[in-house]
RNA sequence: AGCGAGGUAGGGUAGCCUGGAGUGCCCGCCGGGCUCAUAACCCGGAGAUCGGAGGUUCAAAUCCUUCUCUCGCUACCA
């Protein structure tokens, strides 16, 4: 049985999600509903990284638990995924998922039986005020760039993971694209990484430092484990490593890790020695997408230009926030958000273009046509049908390679031609001259709409929903779309897509 | 500093690999048309020395060299 497995990053629950959560999201759930729409039974794993040390520090900033933070914060996430439509499989919580603290430890011991753990000396340039480790890089005039304080030398032993050991096989495994990085420009900057030699990196840290909060190192009550060595090891809770063997058997290895550009080494690198130390399969891509700005600038609390997703799919909706942040925003670099951008999105292209034009078909096939219409020999319809077919094609193939704002563009082209083939045939004048020709422009536009709804579905399914079932269909395969069927029947339709303001 | 990516009309992009009239798309702007439709839609127009300079070529946004500017990565940091 085909299948296609592929996760998102888990979002530390510090803080509260922002847009930029948002554009993984959806682009992660995008994939997903055109590989399950395809026949490939997708199954999408998500969820939230709590373990950090940085959750206790927030928490105790508010005044409340770690646990309580990680609660309601991760609620936020979720909440997240159902305004923008993330159809997860999995939602993984760090700090409560039971399933995921004994895949963790498994997955350690496994790497600990390869020899690959040990027992070291660390040493650094400790902020007792961040409770982090500094490198003298990132100390400005040898103070702690938040605290302008000078950072302490601590000691401490913590366990180390001999990446050194698979340098080679995981330059191996990215050059001979066994694991496929897109884009490019992140490939390069990989191995360019690697070239320049891997060291063992620590993966505990003192109970004491963490504050007792996360999960023990099996066997070691002194030591929890590193954030990321159980952040990513949450890909493989989500696919049942320890939960539901035949599950994992089918859906490991991850087809698509898609994650931002800050955390391309840990998947890229680490993640890949520490599946090779446990002799897991290794996943098949690893897709990075840029970071949005807002307005042209960073976002940030002290801007207090952060925007929250929930608020902003309420006011616009969730197909609008979709496909502006498909369309609008590149699939794999740095892209802005304005709302602005967004309202004239789903104004002028969404309502205007795309929802005016399914609205003008079925309304007239209603009122003049009886709201049925049957398959006629066609002519210059025949034309157009294979026209927007072509495109249809075209869409199929820059899904497969993940240019999903591409695909959104050329599916907008579909509703173009639709548009301007009922202006140049003016139907409204030719019915009372000549009704069969009327008809044909009527049953080809027919055609282009239920195509671009199911075409559209990955990206906005509740506006596809709604279009295929004006006349009476569901979103079904791409193979679908370029079928001409022997009839339509317009159901009630309504208002695709309101405009705002 | 090293490595990587990029600089195309007011803004955002595609085209570059596999040279062939600046060719296309979205937003914005100007003019016209239409009235089936969500004051939507369609057509036309203005606006670019395709970052600068050299070179290869009958021909360069596209290939080569160089300069310049912007951005990213350069280890324990979501």
């Amino acid at each position: 049985m085909a299948k296609f497995y592929i996760t998102t990053s888990i979002p530390y629950v510090n803080a509260r999600p922002h847009i930029g959560h948002a554009l993984e999201f959806v682009q992660a759930d995008a994939i997903a509903r055109y590989k399950k729409i395809n026949g490939h039974g997708a199954f999408l794993t998500t969820g939230t990284d709590e373990n950090s040390l940085k959750s206790v520090i927030s928490a105790q900033k508010l005044g409340i638990s770690a646990e309580e933070l990680c609660r309601s914060n991760s609620k936020l996430f979720k909440d997240m995924s159902s305004a923008v439509g993330l159809s997860y499989d999995a939602f993984v919580r760090t700090s409560v998922d039971k399933e995921h603290m004994k895949t963790v430890q498994e997955f350690w011991a496994k790497c600990s039986e390869s020899g690959d753990i040990y027992k070291k000396k660390y040493g650094g340039l400790y902020c007792v005020g961040c409770e982090l480790f500094y490198t003298e890089g990132e100390l400005i005039g040898g103070l702690c760039p938040e605290h302008h304080t000078k950072p302490e030398f601590v000691e401490e032993e913590n366990y180390f993971f001999r990446l050194s050991k698979y340098e080679k096989r995981v330059m191996d495994a990215i050059e001979g694209n066994a694991v496929q990085i897109l884009p490019q420009e992140r490939r390069a900057e990989v191995i360019n990484f690697i070239k320049s030699g891997l060291e063992d990196f620590s993966v505990s840290r003192s109970v004491e430092r963490a504050h007792g909060w996360g999960l023990h190192v099996p066997g070691d009550d002194t030591q929890v484990i590193y954030v990321w060595f159980d952040a990513l090891v949450s890909y493989l809770t989500g696919a049942g490593f320890s939960r539901d063997k035949d599950l994992f058997r089918r859906l490991w290895p991850a087809d698509i890790h898609v994650i931002g550009k800050g955390i391309v080494r840990f998947h890229a690198v680490y993640w890949i020695a520490m599946l090779m130390s446990a002799g897991v399969e290794l996943p098949k891509s690893i897709l990075v997408h840029g970071y949005v700005t807002v307005d042209g600038q960073k976002m940030s609390k002290s801007i207090g230009n952060v925007v929250d997703p929930i608020a902003i799919s309420a006011k616009y909706g969730q197909d609008a926030v979709r496909y502006y942040l498909l369309k609008e925003i590149s699939t794999f670099q740095d892209g802005d958000f304005s709302e602005k951008a967004l309202k004239d999105a789903l104004n002028n292209e969404l309502a205007g273009n795309l929802g005016n034009f399914i609205n003008r078909t079925f309304t007239f096939i209603g009122s003049r046509m009886g709201g049925s219409i049957k398959e006629l020999e066609m002519d210059e319809g025949r034309l157009v049908i294979d026209e927007a077919g072509k495109i249809a094609a075209e869409v199929d193939g820059l899904m497969a390679r993940c240019q999903l704002g591409m695909a959104l563009m050329k599916i907008m082209e579909i509703s173009n031609i639709g548009n301007r083939y009922l202006q140049s045939n003016e139907p409204w004048k030719l019915a009372d001259v000549d009704e069969r020709a009327a008809r044909e422009v009527l049953f080809a536009c027919a055609t282009l709409c239920r195509m671009i709804g199911i075409l559209v579905y990955p990206f906005m399914p509740g506006a596809a929903e709604r279009m295929l079932g004006y006349i009476g269909e569901k979103p079904s395969g791409y193979g679908k779309a370029v079928e001409i069927p022997a009839s339509f029947s317009i159901k009630e339709h309504g208002i695709l897509f309101k405009k705002i303001e």
